[in-house]
RNA sequence: GCCCAGAUAGCUCAGUAGGUAGAGCAGAGGACUGAAAAUCCUCGUGUCGCUGGUUCGAUUCCGGCUCUGGGCA
């Protein structure tokens, strides 16, 4: 029987950590993190990471796990994740999954395996580099000739997408296509129940996404994203791709306004959450909590242990 | 009080040699299979400040008024 795991996730700044530790401490679970930058030590104010008087002693995995100048992947996080989550019902704890990753959720409840990537052997560099010469036009036409349905689902313009279809076509000789549909008809891993949440009002999350920066500020992010510098994590490295890393290196490597670089470290928070809405909507089967002005940890319990008592997950 | 300049999308502004208007930003919607907090796509009707006049027709020209900057008393 496919093992049951519950999920919590949903545009950044919900309450997902709180309600996934009362969670946990009502159900006997433990956090499984799905966060692409919570992965990462030292980043821990600007990720919004659980503190250790946050998590109340629940066990939390897959959180600090990888140096900053490192570089994950979802690939990765779905082998891990999915051993940590193994583990943690071998034990007889419920798994949380808790994060806003829709990727890396999607990767880990499927049990997906990824196509081979090219990175090390500079092969992508030169596909890159091929892109840049040639122009999207020329390498979408280039692309369909051997992945048609990719290229017409493709536009010219996505780079990153297009280089990736040439880069699993020239390593595995297989289209990236063929891969994905190949992938789908592998039976999910794991029987997930989700739950997302978000507020009623898209004006509420935004004060709180807002409100939650300040508080960012506050507690000295300047200061964090400066000794990341200071360690030798360069702007090119994924982590300082993080949205309240990037803009505020920006700034301090410029001379830049911390102030002003702090509007918009706000203003990408915004539009980074109405992304994950998108992402998460297309997934008819979560259950959604909605708040109303300010999450209310106490009905976010009910709610869930609602849901997952009729699902027979507990 | 007088003179000058403005008043057009949520904001900053462009424009119409008179035929009811368009950029940037903000915003909205969507996509997503080894960078995913990444990356990519789509979306612009608003009393053109108010009010008279000229005109077939005024946001555009003329007059008055109101407001906002700046200058002079």
């Amino acid at each position: 029987m496919t093992p049951k795991i519950v999920v919590i996730t949903g545009p950044t700044a919900t309450g997902k950590t709180a309600l996934s530790v009362a969670l946990a401490e009502k159900i006997g679970g433990e956090v499984v993190g799905a966060d692409s930058m919570q992965i990462y030590k030292y980043m821990d104010i600007g990720t919004a990471k659980p503190t250790a008087e946050e998590t109340h002693g629940v066990p939390h995995h897959m959180i600090d796990i990888v140096m900053p100048q490192e570089s994950y992947s979802v690939s990765r996080y779905a082998e891990e994740a999915s051993a940590c989550v193994d583990d943690i019902l071998s034990r007889g704890m419920i798994p949380i999954v808790t994060g806003g990753t829709g990727l890396y959720i999607e990767a880990l409840i499927a049990g997906r395996h990824f196509a081979p990537e090219a990175i090390s052997s500079g092969l992508r560099r030169e596909i890159s580099g091929e892109y840049d010469s040639l122009g999207g036009e020329k390498m979408l036409e280039l692309l369909s000739s051997f992945d048609p349905e990719s290229g017409a689902k493709l536009h010219p313009n996505d780079k990153k997408r297009i280089v990736r279809a040439f880069e699993v076509y020239r390593t595995s000789g297989k289209t990236i296509s063929q891969h994905n549909a190949e992938t789908k008809t592998v039976p999910p891993r794991y029987d997930a129940y989700k739950l997302a949440l978000n507020f009623t009002a898209r004006d509420d999350l935004y004060a709180r996404i807002d409100g939650r920066v300040d508080n960012m500020m506050q507690a000295g992010l300047e200061g964090e994203v400066r000794s990341l510098l200071d360690m030798g994590v360069s702007v090119d490295c994924t982590s300082m791709q993080a949205i309240g890393y990037k803009e505020i290196a920006a700034a301090v490597l410029s001379g830049g306004d911390i102030a002003e670089a702090a509007e918009t470290v706000k203003r990408e928070s915004r539009r980074y959450a109405k992304r994950q809405i998108s992402w998460f909507s297309r997934d008819k089967t979560i259950k959604w909590i909605n708040w109303e002005k300010l999450p209310d940890l106490a009905d976010g319990l009910r709610i869930s242990t609602d849901f997952l008592a009729a699902a027979g997950v507990i």
